[in-house]
RNA sequence: GCCCGCGUAGCUCAGUUGGCCAGAGCAGCCGCCUUGUAAGCGGCAGGUCGUCGGUUCGAUUCCGACCGCGGGCUCCA
């Protein structure tokens, strides 16, 4: 037999018999690979394993492992779901059943039942149905391909009125090909012919299908589950006929598919709605109706800080902050259009003897009337109006869902009004404003999508308008280096628009923001303002908003923390349990401190064991519990536990700050020099608020207990000794260790201790009884080191959100010489001392060799 | 709005194939225990079995409607 050459991706030539299939070809070229072989690509075109070779293909052979051999998987196993389906439900029909992320579904009509309607699944049918699908896995039906005439496939199809539309070309099936009077078929011959033939001249199964399909119903398919039956409408269309449609999972192996069933699992345990209630932060009453809720103290708190803090941003941005009622006449959203375009999303109109009043659904109508309540200059523009407005949209019943779709809800809305000159900067200003918001909040993985101008906008705005802001969006995002997609005619009807998607802590995508630009509103209200011209022109309107809505992004933080929140947003952030009832007196003392320093902590009286208060600590999971008993009392300390781990130490409360005991401060004067880069929290964009410099200012980290027994804690470099013991035995050059900068007098350090994460240490050369004992030139070189060492950490890692915290006093854990201790971490840890645990890994987060070598290369240079 | 499912104490859940006073654990309250890093012991209280209507001698249980919730579809300026 003549010899045909192949040639492979890798651009390799192979030569095979004439007659050679896919398959043939991957066993040619190794066992491995035989065995492995799901489909293969010929040509680009995807084909089965026994598809025949021509001279001169080119062919990808496809595995399990890939994206596309899992599509295969899953578009196999739905084929033998529906055989299932057709066979235990004589009568029954079906229409499509796609792949999709995760598994497959396939849609169903169940012949009339008594009432005269079509029959539904219940959920016990599909236990019927995944054991019928595992007898016929078990039957090695092979999926044979076929290609019939269109007029072949309508008797073969003539009980199934699906399938009949698609071969007519009315409909589409994204698996099926219907081109040129023929249709592609793959059937599977069934061990014993059905009681009750579904297609006329086959026994058993045959569906349209583009193919291609795992070669036999026995290989790769055995790892799937039903999910669950739910309606779907026929062609997405809600006037047509609602089909019974059944989801299931599929997975080349056992493992992935317990790891995805185990995923679902944990992504229940995060679900807001469960955590909402577990933890008393806030609840959906029946009383108050569909999607509305009430919020707790608890949750309130929460809800407080990020509202606070949302303010606080927008008063540095250059916002301006005003409010508008919650109803209004009909009249304006006549005018601004709402009725027009959004009347089914409103709630009904209340009548007043002037006319028919409407809940607000948006906010933008009320700061259209705030531009135009006087003649506007250009000279106030851009004019940034901000407010936590409160809307009501009447969703549909069936929509609602928990925080994330709910009737009533605040959003941190914001109009801008600019001329079309300064659109373009204030796009990119207002995205880089977004994701630094978003960072405050813990979100590091953003993902956007651009939606450009649809059909439908035909009329609003001009060609050059919209092609114009369009650009300026796409300038902003890659400006931004944010990785995007372009939704081609996605955007509204009134303009092009940027939504923001984050990426949470177990992988899941949430849209928060968005960026709008709007043609229509400014027109249809007439808003104008009087250019340097003299002449009146258009303003260009942005709607922008950062949460979205505040009750969804407390919904997704909840889920993305999994109710463990940093501690700055958590509604408690210290318990003091005391050991003993007589310990009391003293927990109070701490907890009064804590609280006069504008910490949120209480006191749990001795009323049950330690343990099992601790356990209830736990389970509202609290940042951290404070123990205190006798050894406490008598040595003014306390056992911290901190979230996440076990007991962790002990704090000393005895030693005061060096520069406030000598009465000469070397260090703190620069501290709040706003010069000096940030130097609290609220610097820094947040946190708990002034006072950072105080909040500790009475304790000292000792870490006292057990330090060294942990090798996550004390990380020996290589030959046993810590790092510390290392550098100070001077004994190994700089780019041995972590020295990132010598200077005269002092030098920084990066360190593991005591977390197993990245710590700057900026420490004097000579040995020093404390801070107060250095010279002023040490000082002095002392906080240029930590000046440098945060710009070095913002250039290398975090251009916002990097709060540094700074303790003074003689720090004397692990036998660390006196040294100025530089906490750099994510406003969203809250920046007390012993809170920067699980913070500083997030902000350092890899090996010390990595982190060692980026910070060096960004050191500043000396002044 | 449409399809399927669900609704028993604050929470998690038993149970009733139509019948005596509807159960448990946790949480709550009271008492004992004086407690050192994830559950000490005992007691008490708590439910018109989502609401309304129907069938029945009798309904938490069967039927209907409504409300709410969950999963989908549709929708989402």
């Amino acid at each position: 037999m003549a010899d045909i050459t192949i040639t492979l991706p890798d651009g390799s030539e192979r030569s095979v018999p004439a007659g050679t299939t896919v398959g043939g070809l991957a066993a040619s070229i190794g066992r491995g690979l035989a065995k492995a072989a799901v489909i293969g690509a010929v040509n680009g075109t995807e084909r089965d394993l026994g598809w025949e070779l021509a001279e001169g293909d080119v062919v990808e052979i496809i595995t399990a492992t890939s994206d596309r051999g899992l599509f295969t998987i899953r578009h196999s196993t739905t084929h033998v779901m529906a055989q299932a389906v057709l066979e235990l439900f004589p009568g029954a029909t079906f229409a499509i059943g796609p792949p999709v992320e995760h598994g497959f579904y396939y849609d169903f009509e169940l012949p009339p039942g008594p009432d005269g309607k079509p029959a539904t699944f219940v959920p016990e049918d599909l236990e019927r149905i995944e054991a019928r699908m595992r007898e016929i896995l078990a039957q090695a039906q092979p999926f044979v391909r076929d290609e019939l005439s269109n007029e072949r496939a309508r008797e073969v199809f003539a009980g199934h009125r699906y399938k009949l539309e698609i071969i007519d070309g009315e409909a589409d099936d994204p698996t099926s090909a219907t081109a040129s009077g023929l249709v592609r078929t793959y059937e599977n011959p069934p061990a014993e012919a059905w009681a009750q033939p579904a297609f006329a001249g086959y026994p058993g199964f045959i569906d349209l299908c583009r193919g291609p399909h795992v070669p036999d119903t026995k290989s790769f398919l055995g790892h799937f589950k039903l999910m669950r039956v739910a309606g779907a409408y026929w062609r997405g269309d809600e006037k047509k006929p609602m089909l019974q449609r059944i989801y299931g999972t599929a997975w080349a192996s056992k493992k992935e598919l317990d790891e995805h069933l185990h995923n679902l699992e944990e992504a229940a345990k995060r679900d807001h709605r469960k955590l909402a209630n577990d933890l008393d932060l806030l609840s959906f009453p029946d009383e108050l109706g569909g999607g509305l809720a009430v919020w707790h103290p608890k949750g309130g708190i929460v809800r407080k800080l990020m509202e606070d803090y949302s303010r606080e941003r927008h008063a540095k941005g250059g916002y301006e902050f005003v409010y508008t009622p919650n109803i209004a006449n009909g009249k304006l959203f006549e005018a601004s259009g709402h009725l027009g375009f959004y009347r089914d999303g409103m709630y009904p109109p209340m009548e007043m003897d002037n006319g028919e009043y409407y809940p607000k659904p948006m906010n933008c109508p009320g700061h259209n009337l705030i531009f135009d309540a006087r003649q506007r200059s250009y000279r106030e523009l851009p004019l940034r109006l901000f407010e936590l407005g409160t809307v009501y949209r009447y969703e549909k019943s069936g929509t609602l869902h928990g925080l994330m779709r709910i009737r009533g809800f605040t959003q941190d809305d914001s109009h801008i009004y600019c001329t079309p000159e300064q659109a373009h900067d204030e796009i990119r200003s207002l995205l880089g404003f977004v994701l630094s918001v978003l960072r405050a909040f813990g979100f590091d993985d953003f993902e956007a999508m651009l939606s450009t101008r649809p059909a439908k906008a035909e009329t609003v705005g001009t060609d050059e308008g919209w092609a114009e802001a369009t650009e300026n969006l796409r300038a902003a995002l890659e400006a931004e280096g944010l990785a995007y997609e372009v939704d081609e005619g996605g955007g509204a009807f009134y303009g092009p628009k940027i939504d923001v998607k984050v990426r949470d802590a177990i992988g899941r995508h949430w849209q928060l923001s968005t960026i709008q630009y709007d043609f229509n509103m400014a027109t249809r209200m007439g808003l104008e303002y009087v250019g340097a011209d003299g002449s009146r022109h258009t303003p260009i309107m942005l709607h922008r908003a950062l949460f979205g809505s505040v009750e969804r992004f407390f919904g997704v933080l909840l889920e993305h923390y999994a109710g463990a929140f940093p501690t700055w947003l958590a509604p408690v952030q210290v318990r003091v349990l005391p050991v003993r009832d007589d310990h009391e007196p003293y927990a109070r003392e701490v907890a009064d401190e804590l609280t006069a320093l504008g910490l949120r902590a209480d006191v749990v009286e001795a009323d049950e064991k330690l343990g099992n208060r601790i356990r209830k600590a736990k389970t509202e999971k609290l940042p951290y519990v404070l123990v205190v008993g006798d050894d406490d009392v008598a040595s003014r300390t306390v056992g911290v536990n901190p979230r996440g781990r076990g007991r962790a130490g002990r704090l000393d409360r005895r030693v005061r700050p060096a520069g406030g005991r000598r009465g000469r401060r070397p260090v703190a004067r620069p501290m709040t020099d706003p010069g000096a880069g940030p130097a609290s929290a609220a610097e820094a964009g947040g946190g708990p608020g002034p006072g950072l410099a105080r909040l500790w200012a009475g304790w000292r980290t000792a870490y006292i207990e057990r330090l060294g027994d942990d090798p996550a804690e004390v990380r020996p470099d290589g030959d046993g000794r810590s790092l510390f013991e290392r550098i100070f035995a001077s004994d190994l050059p700089d780019d041995e260790t972590h020295v990132l900068w010598r200077g005269e007098t002092c030098f920084a350090v990066l360190n593991a201790y005591p977390y197993g994460s990245g710590h700057l240490l900026v420490l004097p050369q000579r040995a020093v009884a404390d801070l107060g004992g250095l010279t002023e030139a040490e000082a002095t070189e002392l906080w240029a080191g930590v000046r440098a060492g945060v710009a070095a950490i913002e250039a290398a890692y975090r251009p916002d959100g990097v709060n540094v915290g700074i303790n003074l006093g003689a720090g004397a854990g692990a036998g660390v010489p006196d040294h100025l201790h530089v906490h750099c971490l994510p406003r969203w840890s809250g920046d007390t001392n012993f809170m920067t645990a699980v913070a500083e890994a997030r902000v350092l987060p890899e090996p010390l060799e990595v982190s060692s070598r980026k910070l060096r290369a960004a050191w500043p240079a000396p002044a």
